[in-house]
DNA sequence: GTATACTTGACTGAATCGCTCGGGATTGAA
DNA sequence: TTCAATCCCGAGCGATTCAGTCAAGTATAC
């Protein structure tokens, strides 16, 4: 699991994608406009997002994408898996090369970890992402210095 | 906060100090040879994390590292954040170049996540990955209890 | 003095990132 | 039937990062 900006601008579509989403499919042109992300980025992105059954496209005018499936059903994770590139995590690759004592440490530790934080991710939905955003208009910037909202951390 | 091998290096080498760090300092071509991983690339993240000081450097024969603090008091974001670059987790910056209704609003979520993925990591210490991998096969990390303040994980 | 070990900085090939460009293919509407 | 909107696809590009090398230091123990 890596975590750079190109799984943010995933995200932050597919979040776009859920909010406009109600009235018929969700252009690019749209997404770039509202998110200012570069529609051929978007494309790219899409196209993984598309391969991955996380959304479905139609075409010709009037067309555009919608979610595969219900909010609720789609995670961060899956968001992010679908666009980001697979990390190598492994050296020893489970494998016969590593021969001392410390054999797969390495392989372990970040096993865990990596799926520590994918399993944290994936409690993560769109749904909620979507509520969130609804209930929490957009005033704090700067102020924010509460703790975070709980119901992510609950997961 | 990013995720990418280069902190799973940092993790990697900061248990094996961890591990062997009882009798006396602990030289990076040690670690290099037990972990793997090349001498001059430990070099390199040595140099952060002793400028971040979770490391103390002994010079001279019979010299090497040794943590600059407790390994309960060290945890993996600490690691992480010391090596990696940092993302820039905004593009409109928190500032005025974001006109429309949904001002901020990838700036909110994603530093929501970040903040979420850091604390979880921020509730992983060394002690606690030394203490499971002495004891093999207990089974996770998971036991992030309670939130944290999210304080400094902007930068 | 010399060997050991940390310290620093420049550099490099490969990969990835974020993005552009130029073409397609498909479809609804005029 | 034509046209425009929209998705689809691949080549390529400049910048950055990754992972690592190389070459020089400086400090210290013996």
């Amino acid at each position: 699991m890596r975590l750079t900006t190109k799984g943010r601008f995933a995200v932050t579509a597919m979040l776009d994608l859920a909010l406009h989403g109600a009235s018929g499919p969700v252009t690019l042109a749209g997404i770039s406009e509202r998110q200012k992300i570069s529609l051929s980025y978007l494309e790219q992105l899409f196209g993984k997002l598309r391969r991955r059954e996380l959304v479905e496209s139609v075409r010709g005018p009037g067309g555009g994408y919608h979610l595969a499936r219900d909010a609720g059903e789609v995670t961060v994770a899956d968001i992010i898996c679908a666009v980001e590139e697979p990390i190598d995590s492994t050296q020893c690759g489970g494998r016969e090369n590593c021969h001392d004592s410390h054999r797969c440490m390495t392989h372990d530790l970040w096993e865990d970890l990596n799926t520590a934080v994918y399993g944290f991710l994936a409690g993560v939905t769109l749904r909620q992402l979507v509520e969130r955003q609804r209930t929490k208009p957009v005033s704090l910037v700067r102020g924010h210095s509460k703790v975070r909202e709980p119901h992510l951390l609950s997961s």
